[in-house]
DNA sequence: CAGTTATAGTTGAGCGCTCAACAAGATGGC
DNA sequence: GCCATCTTGTTGAGCGCTCAACTATAACTG
């Protein structure tokens, strides 16, 4: 038993291999740099980082360029909190319009103004041509293939767990044993 | 086509087809996920973030455990600056030791410290075991392969240009005046 | 040798993100 | 209706990163 204990606890590491290790650094180093690449790229050329370069695609993509904050953290896959930041720094800069949701008071609407309209439009050819240029000129049209389907893989192998989601799996887990019947803690304080 | 005019003057974006586009953000979601995936479950478990792990890696590879300033940013793809205020951090936790360079004035040392290797020596399964679920637990041998193999094309289509390699290089573009044509319109300017 | 330029590293301001806390409206059970 | 709970969105503190200076030393050049 104590042996177990010291074991289990532990989990024992299955640690990579050398080829998996290699594969591991390559990937992270690439992804490094190609972040890094179109990070600068947008923020030197239309003075934006990524992160708001994507919710301008999601909003300008709407039917109205109109989206729920909800829904609009769900599509950039951030946080409320995150979202919130950095609609706040986009309405200053005009890009985006709050407004209230009548029907659901708490509820709010980010809209895509005319001038953030322009800033994505004149942002998009050079992005574009950045992304093309370090990915898709570099690859085979079979490597294409292959890299969307070990994103896929990968993405379906991480459910899409925002941190809220882990602490509250966290709480269950550590409330000792059972839990089953969801958070009966009193739990938001956590 | 009218239209075209502006564009065939800004050398016409050529934008990413269906397939492309799918692929891309195939591929930024799960990049996205996976670095909160690993990011949160260090920053949890062991304290710190990927970033400093990467350089406590390095340290520990190193023949003594130490390292030059410069080297160790290098090695971990960061800006002197970056590596600067992170040894700075990692310094105020015990797990990292400064010293000068006997031998040029300037240099500095880093020194993997004891604790430090306690603090990698703690933090390394639980984030190997991350990956491994995450990364290759998803994916067949021949995709890991591939992994790699794409992982090399890209980072080899990106020169190792950090943001003080390009100022450089822009320098020079702008000093020798042979300027090669479409650098002029890429427009510095939002 | 002096004068310039290149290199090593640090620093401070500013920005974006995370996390925890919060306010306020919506929901469901009784 | 009333109460506890969940949901939506915001806020402020703290951290890590970038960028642009800045210091100090080293390496060239005439």
């Amino acid at each position: 038993m104590m042996v177990d204990m010291d074991e289990a606890r532990r989990h024992e590491p299955r640690w990579l291999s050398d080829d998996e290790q290699r594969v591991w650094r390559a990937f992270r180093e690439a992804v490094g740099m190609l972040n890094a690449h179109t990070e600068t790229q947008l923020q030197h050329d239309a003075g934006m980082p990524q992160a708001y370069y994507e919710v301008l695609v999601e909003l300008s993509e709407s039917p109205d360029q109109v989206m729920r904050m909800s829904d609009l953290a769900v599509a950039t896959r951030s946080s409320r909190s995150r979202l919130s930041h950095a609609v706040a720094r986009m309405e200053a800069k005009g890009w985006v319009r709050r407004e209230a949701c009548p029907t659901d008071k708490r509820g709010a609407f980010a809209h895509l103004t005319p001038a953030g309209f322009e800033a994505i439009k004149a942002a998009a050819p050079g992005h574009v041509e950045a992304v093309r240029t370090a990915v898709f000129d570099q690859l085979t049209a079979e490597q294409v293939r292959m890299l969307g389907e070990i994103s896929d893989a990968i993405r379906g192998g991480l459910r899409p767990r925002c941190p809220e989601v882990e602490r509250r799996l966290a709480a269950e887990d550590g409330d000792t044993a059972d839990g089953d019947g969801d958070g009966d803690d009193t739990g938001r304080a956590a």
